[in-house]
DNA sequence: CCGGGCATAAGGTGTTATCTTTTATTCAGC
DNA sequence: GCTGAATAAAAGATAACACCTTATGCCCGG
């Protein structure tokens, strides 16, 4: 309308900002939009405004009512598990909290996970956990913690697409997120130690040699020490709910 | 359009049947829609069709291309988490599949979630699970097993809900389709025991007491018991890829 | 005979206008 | 004051078009 274009780049990022005002609480639970001042807000017609909408409300951050408009959902009706709701609750006033809950999620998925690798991964996969393992070791012992964060961020992954459950393997962005979290905004201060890079290995073992059990203890110490550091952070006070 | 009607149900009905073609495998990764192709088969206006590819698009079961059309997406990058689709994967050929993974998702998060409950669950949703395993073990000893299935899903659907993490509490959803598969498909012949009923009311206890250890110890108590039923049925050969 | 560049057209993306349908609100009548 | 019908706001749906990207295939030169 107003811009004659030119680059027809999508209209997306319509989404991106309207998705991030509703996460960040912008937009309250409850808060009324309509079309018309949407597609007048962005400058965009009807039918873009329609199609960022239906994203938003398959999203369930709005649905759609006649005659009232588009309503914004609250929270626990959001698809929490899509990458885009994860991304824009990391990203906001949330984010501690978020955090938090997808530590705890990975906490919870990952031994799991290790098992299911050691039980069902293809034989090239289980070859990688090991190599990835050792290239832990190495980057661990040499102290660089930019490329000990890369490799350790491919094994936590690799594990839980090679788990044989796709929804597991469906989280590897979350543990990406939350291991690059940990590191970069020192929200969990990080120390690669001698414990963890010899549990990592023993992982690595158990998954190569099919050793369900093995991997899924291993794994389980891994975590546990995230987990203290959590219980740490947590103030556990109840919720008002 | 041919179907002038009445009744203006939304058309999102498209969605639904697309959706499980996809899921189901009759549309295979790779294959390539048109619009236009779509807009006849299903009767309905280019606008209408461009609202059902965009959810579809959202559900990354496609994504569209320029002068392709939109391409059907391989499963991995399915939004596995969403209700859609997991409810289209239940109800199709995968759905053994797909029941296994959930299950094995339930008992990763459910001890951790137990544990979130009993440290951070408000007091009334405390007294709530302690009433629901009252109700379980009174109607497990009366053998009546719908009503049993029915508190039995209110109960691991509370505990999610009041486990302080939304990522959990997202969940109640697939804890319900399992234990209400489990119970009716007989794919895991179903009967309360006793020592199930005491695990529910030791859960509840450990709940109400704040005891999050308890919690999770007990919950793992019932959790491995799904599990074992899960590893019998397994074949846990290699996969594939 | 083969490879690179250019033309073509297919098909998604975006715009505008118009009609239909639902339904919250309002206002009148009992 | 409550019920019910009229009103209108806003989403749902359709249609026709302009635009831009890009897969594909043709053509020409080496």
């Amino acid at each position: 309308m107003q811009i004659p274009s030119g680059a027809t780049v999508l209209q997306e990022p319509i989404v991106e900002t309207l998705g991030r005002e509703i996460v960040d609480g912008v937009l309250a639970p409850g808060d009324r939009l309509t079309l018309d001042a949407l597609q007048s807000r962005f400058g965009v017609s009807r039918t873009v405004m329609r199609d960022c909408m239906r994203v938003l409300e398959s999203l369930r951050l709005v649905y759609a009512k006649r005659r009232i408009g588009l309503v914004v959902q609250e929270s626990r009706f959001w698809n929490a598990y899509d990458r885009r709701v994860i991304r824009w609750r990391l990203s906001g006033p949330g984010r501690e909290r978020q955090f938090t809950e997808l530590t705890e999620l990975r906490v919870a998925v990952e031994p799991l996970a290790a098992a299911g690798a050691a039980r069902r991964a293809p034989s090239q996969a289980r070859e990688e956990i090991v190599s990835l393992a050792a290239q832990l070791r190495r980057l661990g012992e040499e102290g660089d913690l930019e490329g000990f964060l890369a490799v350790d961020i491919a094994f936590h992954a690799l594990l839980l697409r090679a788990s044989g459950n796709s929804m597991f393997a469906e989280l590897d962005g979350v543990v990406a997120e939350v291991l690059s979290g940990r590191t970069h905004q020192g929200m969990m201060p990080f120390h690669p130690r001698e414990k963890a890079l010899a549990e990592h290995e023993a992982v690595a073992a158990a998954v190569a040699a099919a050793d369900g059990p093995g991997a899924e203890r291993h794994m389980q110490v891994l975590v546990d020490e995230v987990r203290a550091a959590l219980e740490d952070r947590l103030h556990d006070g109840q919720l008002p709910d």
